[in-house]
DNA sequence: CCTTATTGGTTACTTTTGTAACTAACAACA
DNA sequence: TGTTGTTAGTTACAAAAGTAACCAATAAGG
């Protein structure tokens, strides 16, 4: 009754996108922490902002898929920094706005040139066309 | 000097893994915890036991990339649940041999079938043919 | 209007993780 | 032997994340 098994972990999926993405979390989180005492939940945060220019906090959980309860703590941390701001809409008290402040876009115009640099670094063994592939992947696994 | 940074989270590549190791883990995680009360440090431990037959906690941290502390909450854990036991060295007595217990072999055999199972129903979108580089790819990254 | 959802966001409490300091066993070498 | 260093593993304390209960503010239906 008891099946030879032969299954090793680097055959489950799952555990190999943990293993990368822990692997190259491990060595981006420097980046963010040792320059701005900001958290993983921050980075993101600020990074969402400084793409889309402003948003609620609603609209970063659902785009980003993290808890409401995180984004709030990462959002308050930010603001305590200075790198955001919020805006109560008038027409819905519930809602406020995000918004980066002139600190806060450039804390991430710094990031981003952090971030693309080691992302090219991490790509030099792969080919463009490898990397493209990797992409397409990892958006249709995470339904992004 | 402001660059018209075009920077999309979708372009960077520990973001990706990230959300793509998020939503698999989320999805799969209410198998061992809902069944077994495991989690997610103890799930890898239990299969890397299962998978190489018997090792020591530091080995499971160097293949499995984990800290020891975690290793060893996890060795706790999972002894308390009888699924493992510790037997010391007498030839060097600060190393414990590990092993699972036969009821640990009865789990780790049932959480085999659902991850094969839940790995074959995640790839049903993918030809074998893509599978099988992204797992080259992702092994590459994570240097496993 | 008034009651009953629903929604955006926060707070309080618990569980898990990270970090550092620690113990015990051994090794190396004077 | 004795001193110093290293290694496997644990423990204690702090930081972070998960969960559920909680406010307001609004919507919806009688």
């Amino acid at each position: 009754m008891t099946k030879p098994t032969n299954f090793d972990l680097r055959d489950f999926m799952p555990y190999l996108l943990n293993q990368a993405a822990d692997a190259t979390s491990r060595e981006f989180e420097p980046t963010y922490k040792a320059k701005y005492r900001m958290l993983r939940t921050e980075w993101r945060v600020l990074f969402h902002l400084g793409h889309y220019g402003r948003m609620t906090a609603k609209e970063i959980c659902d785009r980003a898929q993290i808890h409401k309860t995180k984004v709030s703590r990462a959002v308050s941390a930010l603001e305590q920094k200075r790198f955001l701001r919020r805006k109560e809409q008038p027409e819905d008290r519930r809602h406020e706005t995000l918004s980066l402040t002139a600190s806060g876009q450039s804390v991430f115009a710094t990031l981003v040139e952090d971030a693309q640099r080691f992302d090219a670094a991490l790509m030099t063994e792969f080919t463009e066309q490898e990397a493209n592939q990797m992409r397409a992947f990892l958006i249709r696994i995470a339904k992004l």
